[in-house]
DNA sequence: TATAAAATTCAACAGACAGTTTTTTATAAT
DNA sequence: ATTATAAAAAACTGTCTGTTGAATTTTATA
């Protein structure tokens, strides 16, 4: 089927209604009925476009992930703030993509966003660590990463009580302390 | 309804199918009609003890926080060894309910469990903060518990490659680095 | 503006599951 | 042996799914 101009619109209402349904309750309560309702849009259409709402929520992450801004890394790296632009020009993003990020991470329970969105920070930013013990290099990470989505999520619901700028600090801090880990005995 | 051993034995073939299922999908994906025919027990008997899939995980739950052990939390935090010994306790206690643990916080991706599970061992063992910023020390809490969390979960999916002990000396140097996050200017 | 192509709607289908109710069967306790 | 009751069995309504094929509307364009 083609990409033309109306079945981007019909593309469209269907993934509205759909967000719209997920600010009132969870992803596997959301029937395919319920979106075409709402939508205004036939069931029969729905089942041209997507498999099943699954694969929607997948496309409309898709979408969030692919407009993540790329600044250059490098520079950014060794200039004077090092990663604290990087991570401020993600969050500025996230900031303006509220209502989405606020859906898909916390409405949603969406693990499996979650990781992804990590996954395509770490890529994009060209983020790595320095600990020696793979084990414990490891757990560093997950328990960074982890900390990380825990801290975002809790900036999104609280409406962002500080600035971009300053939650990038919080975070890079919190994510730099935590990986001074190298003098654990791991026998 | 009485708790009989008739009874008991039910509900218990009910848990157990349903804890089987759980090892093969996810939570949303199991019916009712599911469990009970893995548990071969009628659909009606399952409608007079839960109201529905989700009363029946809860009781799991509940059955699996009711049972950590409780230590001398005073006498644990006074000792050479702080909290260390508190966490060896509980992370004992979770490897020896490895397959439960297992099903409640990786299989059914349960953030619901994982923070009843948090709550329930911070309230146990008496745990604090001690950070200024009302704010900051909401974000500390936040970042450590879920950084915890997470390494909890590669813990238990790694089939514990460490011991108990060792575990509990990674978490807490972890949680306690990033917890030194006074020097961050909230302005 | 007529017309062909494409997008969408419509109506109907079988299959699955959720809850609920009513009736029957099995069994434990006294 | 009788009785209370847990459990099973069966039946019913309603909702959703995924899939049809035909009818209709919209769109592009000749």
């Amino acid at each position: 089927m083609e990409e033309t101009r109306r079945t981007k619109m019909t593309k469209k209402m269907i993934k509205d209604a759909f967000l719209e349904l997920l600010e009132e309750q969870k992803t596997d309560k959301i029937s395919v009925t319920d979106i075409c309702k709402r939508a205004d849009v036939n069931r029969s259409t729905f089942y041209a476009y997507y498999y099943d709402v699954e694969t929607l929520l997948h496309e409309i992450e898709n979408e969030v992930l692919e407009r993540i801004p790329v600044t250059d890394s490098l520079n950014a790296i060794y200039s004077d703030n090092g990663y604290l632009s990087l991570l401020e020009n993600f969050f500025g993003y996230l900031q303006e993509n509220e209502r989405v990020f606020r859906l898909l991470m916390i409405q949603a329970d969406n693990s499996h966003f979650n990781r992804r969105l990590v996954n395509t920070v770490m890529e994009k930013y060209n983020m790595l660590s320095n600990i020696e013990d793979p084990l414990l290099a490891r757990y560093g990470y997950i328990f960074v990463i982890n900390g990380v989505i825990g801290l975002v999520k809790e900036w999104i619901s609280g409406k962002f009580p500080v600035s971009a700028r300053k939650f990038s600090e919080i975070v890079l801090k919190m994510s730099l302390r935590s990986n001074q880990i190298n003098d654990i005995d791991m026998k």
